[in-house]
DNA sequence: CAGTATCCGATGCGATACTG
DNA sequence: CAGTATCGCATCGGATACTG
């Protein structure tokens, strides 16, 4: 049996979406992303042939469709109207989930390539400094090759790399991933992410100005229950 | 493996929330069902096994919290502050599947016990008249037990029964479980119920009146998309 | 009534291999 | 790159039986 076997529309709705990692899948295409590989690395878990499966069913049930791209044989998933609805739903998920899941980061969440892919996305670009600059990040306890990344912004251009891209670093900055990660989901502030474990190498006004431009999670500003009127 | 490995709070959230028959525990828990053989009238075609399990489930959560009942053996199931928060989740489901989902009710869809709990539920009392009422329904193309109801409203008190309680029957119902399904969730209005198998036997006050009291699923009026302005 | 324990079959899902 | 097909296991979940 598939469905619930019921008239209700909580029920007819939870039948498409409550299903395994498919919020999941609906939060990247509502953030933006729209080819196979870009959703993957937003759910790196998920295996391709359950993503692929998925995809299919929310195409059937109306959610995404797919285009071809003219000349591949890949294809490009957007959002039907019906879908882009379902941004009420993610909200509703992600602003319960901060209020009162997230206690404390489990070691089992924690993960260098989606935080840093987070942070990329989350770059503030309005907020950016004219020039190019070059910063680097160090995932302290993150050992082997996705604990050091570059991440270069600046000039309407932002740039993530595993390897060293070659141009002169301006900020670097060493951080344990479980210190950086809090930073983004807003559980604790950048004064307070300085007094764990993060550390700041390069000029004073670059300091100043990183935590302007390195935006967070769109459900950073979240009040938690225990916070100063719950 | 059993979540999703991703720190985000959607994800944290879903690893709670977006499991099969989820979301409809917790309707039932929003709507005011606190006992486990209340529980289950509302998800039927669940076991009582799983929804055991998912209670306890959602108990480790912090969403709902078992109360022991007194010298039984037996318990009570209430949302914590953390579950009673879910009412907007349920509600965005509910929006959406009335909006995009409930195109038609499909045949597997319908379930006369379940449309007439839901009707019991639903009456509104502060509409009743003063006078107590036998209201019988007659789903035409439901054989056997289920087919066959009797709705005791009136002088504060509402009962549903599938055996004659007896009293004298003011206003004969007779019509298709899809008819009077749709009329619930908002489909069709009262003339095109009439229009359509809806018919009615008793006094002329009574079958205007069973309207106003009548009530109807809570996602009734919410405006499909092909609809006047969408 | 109000569940719990056990069994066992269905299927969900990951791993791997394959294709244009 | 952008997926799809196949295989096999692990877990989910329904049926049944059992308990206070």
């Amino acid at each position: 049996m598939k469905g619930y076997g019921q008239f209700c529309p909580v029920a007819k709705a939870s039948e498409i979406l409550a299903e395994r990692w498919t919020p999941l899948v609906l939060r990247e295409l509502l953030a933006g992303s729209h080819r196979f590989n870009d959703l993957r690395r937003g759910v790196p878990l998920m295996s391709r042939s359950l993503l692929s499966k998925r995809l299919r069913s929310l195409e059937d049930a109306g959610v995404v469709e797919r285009r071809a791209r003219p000349g591949l044989q890949a294809h490009e998933y957007h959002l039907t109207p019906a879908g882009e609805e379902l941004r009420p739903l993610v909200e509703v998920l992600g602003n319960w989930g901060q209020r009162w899941v997230l206690a404390d980061v489990e070691e089992d969440d924690l993960d260098p390539s989606l935080l840093m892919w987070d942070i990329r996305r989350g770059v503030r670009t309005e907020h950016l400094p004219e020039d190019r600059i070059v910063v680097r990040f160090d995932l302290r306890d993150v050992a082997g090759a996705h604990g050091r990344w570059w991440l270069v912004v600046g000039g309407g251009e932002i740039d993530l790399c595993l390897t060293d891209p070659g141009f002169e670093v301006g900020l670097h900055l060493r951080v344990s991933q479980r210190t950086l990660t809090r930073y983004w989901l807003g559980q604790i502030d950048w004064s307070q992410a300085l007094a764990d474990d993060l550390e700041l190498v390069g000029p004073r006004w670059l300091q100043r100005s990183i935590p302007t431009w390195l935006g967070r999670s769109a459900f950073a500003g979240v009040e938690r229950p225990s916070g100063p009127s719950g």
